[in-house]
DNA sequence: CCAGGCAGCCAC
DNA sequence: AAACGTGGCTGCCTGG
């Protein structure tokens, strides 16, 4: 039996290390105190759950006082017996231990994410920012300093720093590093009192945002569940698509090379070799390099925004080479390469998907990151195909956050717009532009909406649709007099901010910090937050109603699934009457429809189904590219 | 050798 | 008066 003694907020406490069986008496004493909730971590080989050799180390649990840390090659059945305790447990990222003990333990997620509060949850309520931002962060280590103890060790950093120390790095160190090494035992023990006291200066959040915390450990809870069931990888496809996209990536760079480029990743040699060449590149970074981005690239290798011949001028060869070979080299690593590094033994990827990031509580999910596949191409989504027997289905909300904007701004225009199923932009096209109003007047219509929803003006309107700023200047006044009470509200969200704190609080009662400098941010906020807590709502009543089964991802206004081919069009009929809901008045309208034998038959990928299966996918708006429909200058 | 800033590109 | 929102990830480059 080992004991370490520490300090902790000026208290000493100690972490427990018991070598031999009769150690564990010590921890059934522990257990037998009867805290209220236990702090609660784990340390495991690395952060990939699924993939066929990741291990449990150690288990912690502990109270303010004092941690106990069991080796799981000794202590696995005390480890199970005190997760089955009917206690509770404080985690922060509660996802990630709950299915490593689902895995390892086999204490399933079910049986556990209920009884864990995470303090990370807690904190994100309190302040969503991280660091860069003004904010706290969300991270235990900063959380700690601030909450518990500002001299509480960085175990992360430390362990990293002990790592290199052994010759080791970062990623191979949590494998490596001997199980009973001293500050690896220290660290780990140490966490779980942390998170233990963390939890007691939170737990106020508990009881004053009670239904927000309820919502956002029950959403979790259900995303945690998809992500241990996974998706399904067609490998041999992406085996062979690896290697069309790496020869494609070698050809390109080798014709740059030719060309006096010899790394297309640098965007100095790049711009340097350009100016040569004798072209005049006018933006600027930042930080006043050259700006060679796939904008400015594209334009110099005559392809407009779908790489199609503008015929404006001639290609230099230069630019289309390299950014040929960098799409092709970028979606073969962060893509293909990264589909066959994290998936588990069969077949199957969970990336890990976090229900609450962004300031505006919108989720992510990374490992890899499928919520940023290419959209305009459809060989990387085909690499996702159903379970045998399945369709690929699709669930999204249309244009959600322009009627969650109509629906917070109390726009009556707007709302009977929407009511009356009219297409907005035309709708405003109209209004604006008159009833002979072109296709170019609906484009712009639409970059004004999208405009306002993201806080825009002018200038960047001008910028991503190539009208001139004057019109585009027009257009907004007009459009601020069709829709008089988008306007107000905005105005009237800084005014508050202006006047009380630099915040803005949502519908549902989340308050979002604003930057002193981007109050105009506010309406954005509001909007992106509101949206992605319909979504959120409708994942708990699809799992309230069963759907569960047939859910694979959320995509921020969308939800990828799977159906059985014989009730597809059923299932589809289904999800979308759950999802459909009415907020402040306005309709929140659905589309849910069959996508095919993958992912990408939605996005153009080739059908591989029988010929009576029908299928409908629309092509999407898709807001934050509003760009794409760049009038044609 | 590595962390971190910057640039760039992918999405909604 | 004007104000382009939220993420993840890779590679280059620099400073420690």
């Amino acid at each position: 039996m080992r004991v370490i003694r520490h300090q902790v907020a000026g208290e000493e406490v100690r972490v427990h290390f018991p070598e031999a069986e009769e150690d564990l008496d010590g921890f059934d004493r522990f257990l037998a105190q009867g805290d209220q909730y236990l702090g609660l971590d784990t340390e495991t080989s690395g952060l990939d759950v699924f993939t066929a050799g990741h291990e449990l180390r150690l288990l912690q649990v502990g109270n303010a006082t004092d941690a106990w840390v069991l080796r799981i090659d000794r202590f696995r059945g005390a480890a199970i017996k005190a997760l089955e305790q009917p206690r509770n447990f404080v985690a922060h990222n509660a996802p990630y231990d709950a299915l490593v003990i689902d895995r390892h333990l086999g204490v399933p997620v079910e049986q556990l994410m209920p009884k864990i509060w995470d303090t990370k949850i807690l904190a994100h309520i309190v302040d969503p920012r991280g660091k860069d931002e003004g904010g706290i962060g969300l991270d235990l280590k900063t959380l700690c300093a601030v909450h518990v103890d500002p001299d509480a060790p960085d175990t992360q950093n430390d362990l990293t720093a002990v790592f290199n120390s052994l010759g080791w790095k970062k990623v191979s160190g949590w494998s490596r590093i001997a199980i009973d090494h001293h500050a690896y035992v220290l660290y780990a023990g140490l966490d779980a009192i942390l998170v233990h006291r963390l939890l007691q200066v939170l737990q106020g959040v508990l009881s004053e945002s009670a239904e927000l915390s309820k919502f956002e450990h029950k959403l979790q809870y259900l995303l945690t569940l998809l992500q241990r069931k996974g998706m399904p990888l067609d490998i041999p496809y992406v085996q062979r698509l690896l290697i069309e996209l790496h020869n494609e990536n070698v050809e390109y760079c080798d014709l740059a090379a030719d060309l006096g480029v010899d790394n297309v990743d640098s965007p100095a040699q790049v711009g340097n070799r350009l100016i040569d060449m004798g072209e005049t590149l006018t933006e600027r970074t930042p930080s006043g390099q050259l700006k060679v981005d796939r904008s400015v690239l594209l334009q110099l290798a005559d392809l407009d925004r779908d790489w199609k011949r503008i015929g404006a001028r001639e290609p230099n060869p230069v630019a289309d080479a390299v950014i040929r070979a960098k799409r092709a080299g970028k979606w073969a690593k962060t893509y293909a390469q990264a589909f066959l590094d994290h998936r588990d033994p069969s077949d199957r990827l969970h990336p890990t998907i976090n229900s609450l990031q962004a300031r505006t509580a919108r989720m992510s999910v990374s490992r890899p990151p499928l919520q940023q596949l290419p959209s305009s191409d459809w060989r990387i989504r085909r690499a996702f195909i159903p379970d045998p027997g399945h369709v690929m289905i699709a669930a999204d909300y249309m244009a959600v956050e322009m009627r969650v904007l109509a629906a917070v701004s109390g726009d009556l225009t707007m709302q009977n717009a929407i009511r009356q199923g009219l297409d907005l932009h035309s709708f405003t096209a109209e209004r604006v532009f008159g009833p002979d109003f072109t296709s170019k007047d609906r484009k712009i219509a639409k970059s004004i909406g999208f405009g306002k929803v993201y806080g825009g003006g002018a200038d960047g309107i001008s910028r991503q649709t190539g009208a001139d700023v004057e019109s585009v200047r027009h257009a907004l006044q007009a459009y601020d007099q069709v829709f008089p009470g988008i306007r107000r509200y905005s105005f009237s969200l800084i005014q508050r901010a202006q006047r009380g704190a630099r915040e803005v609080v949502t519908p549902i009662g989340r308050r979002l910090p604003l930057d002193e400098d981007r109050l105009y941010a506010a309406t954005n906020y509001v909007v992106q937050s509101t949206s992605r807590d319909l979504l959120a709502k409708a994942i708990l009543n699809l799992f309230e109603a069963g759907f569960d089964k047939y859910l694979f991802l959320p995509v921020h206004d969308e939800l990828i699934g799977q159906a059985p081919v014989g009730e597809a069009v059923d299932v589809v009929r289904e999800i979308g009457e759950v999802m459909e809901s009415t907020f402040q008045g306005v309709r929140i309208a659905s589309s849910a429809a069959v996508v095919g034998s993958s992912w990408g038959s939605g996005y153009g990928a080739p059908e591989q189904l029988p010929a009576e299966m029908p299928i409908r996918k629309e092509r999407r708006e898709r807001p934050g590219q509003w760009f794409q429909d760049g009038l044609d200058i």
